[in-house]
DNA sequence: CCATTTTTAAAACGATCGTTTGATTCAAAC
DNA sequence: GTTTGAATCAAACGATCGTTTTAAAAATGG
């Protein structure tokens, strides 16, 4: 689905009324009053509010996961089939979502934060939007994870992947808190930072997960 | 503040309902039919919605927060001046905190849940809350890290800090998760293996980020 | 240039929101 | 038994919500 100029003008607007108050406290008469649209704008041309939130989602996301399946694909292909080094393939998850969102072209703080928040919410069209957005390339990367890590027991690559996910997701909802806790010694539009740091911290957590109780 | 029956079975109720659609979707009337209470009451007991949330909060983390600060005093008081094992200060910071909440007795999956999403907001009063809740523990626990990390540079505390809290409030807010990612094998209520692992990965995290390019 | 489709516009829809009011019920104190 | 204050209740407050309707404007294709 290719969007209008319009179409991406009500996104744009609704990016930061999403990351500031919500999905269910976001206002569409603040997007389309923001957006410089008519109200029944977004009803004409997403059908929903709903429905806009999902394609905010997939226009940001849809590339980025593309761009991760190659970059996984690739690599694999080269290995054959020795298993990767871990931080490759958190790398691989990582990177291609925080560099594309955090660039000095287009900042889109308000969409990490949005969508944060969106993978956090438990309504059913949420839950759906997540589904869609994993289940082609979730199968994939657990493989590969569990590969790097030795295959162990289920349960490791179970509470790993969890926490994986709470901290990346973590990461992009609260990305404006990594500027106060550092009392703006950080720079927030350095993602190559963030990246580097986060993928240390998600990898050396993924082994430590693995070797818990290593006797059972 | 102490809570009479009335308020606190709306709290159960709001705990319920601030979980499920957040603190914007959450209604004031399923919260009172759900407590069996008047629509009014709410108003009443608590003063406005926001000020219900507010005590929902301090009512379970006051509590566990006075637990943490004991614990850490204690230890430390123990070990002198000599820096703690990483471990034992981030146990002291997660274990308190999801045994409380995840126990036989009481299940407070709901409030977890209604937490992890408040931590996340940014509106005004949540960032209130927040402040209010860490303000005395924070500085404290991030002493103890940087000492049993061996003081690095800020940043990494800043980077580590962040992705922990990113870690427990995601681990928080998207507890049952971990049933759907684990194919129900991993039970819910298994809040040792929860926190042994989380425990494990954290800290192997913020080591790992502490030695993040160590010619710098 | 006309016919057709697409897009925008103002206005109102019914529903629900958090909060307040004012009367009533209840329990404890004297 | 009376009084006093707290607690509960039904009802309504004004405001805002997402969505729909209806009509005008703009753009498109022949």
């Amino acid at each position: 689905m290719s969007l209008t100029k319009t179409q991406i003008k009500i996104i744009e607007a609704a990016e930061i009324e999403f990351a500031e108050m919500g999905f269910a406290g976001a206002s569409i008469r603040e997007i389309t009053n923001r957006a410089g649209v008519n109200i029944a704008a977004i009803n004409y041309h997403f059908g929903s509010k709903e429905a806009l939130y999902k394609e905010m989602i997939l226009f940001h996301i849809e590339p980025i996961n593309a761009v991760r399946m190659e970059l996984l694909d690739e690599v694999l292909a080269k290995n054959e089939s020795k298993p990767l080094p871990l931080e490759q393939v958190v790398d691989i998850i990582v990177r291609p979502l925080l560099s594309t969102l955090i660039s000095e072209s287009c900042n889109k703080f308000h969409f990490m934060r949005a969508m944060g928040k969106g993978m956090a919410e438990e309504r059913d069209f949420m839950k759906d939007i997540q589904k869609d957005l994993l289940k082609d390339i979730l199968p994939k990367f657990i493989s590969a994870i569990s590969d790097s890590l030795g295959n162990p027991h289920f349960d490791k690559i179970a509470y790993g992947m969890h926490f994986l996910t709470c901290s990346i997701v973590g990461a992009m909802m609260q990305h404006t808190r990594l500027g106060i806790v550092s009392g703006g010694q950080i720079d927030l539009n350095d993602v190559d930072g963030l990246v580097d740091h986060l993928v240390a911290f998600i990898s050396a957590g993924l082994k430590a997960v693995s070797e818990v109780n290593p006797t059972n």
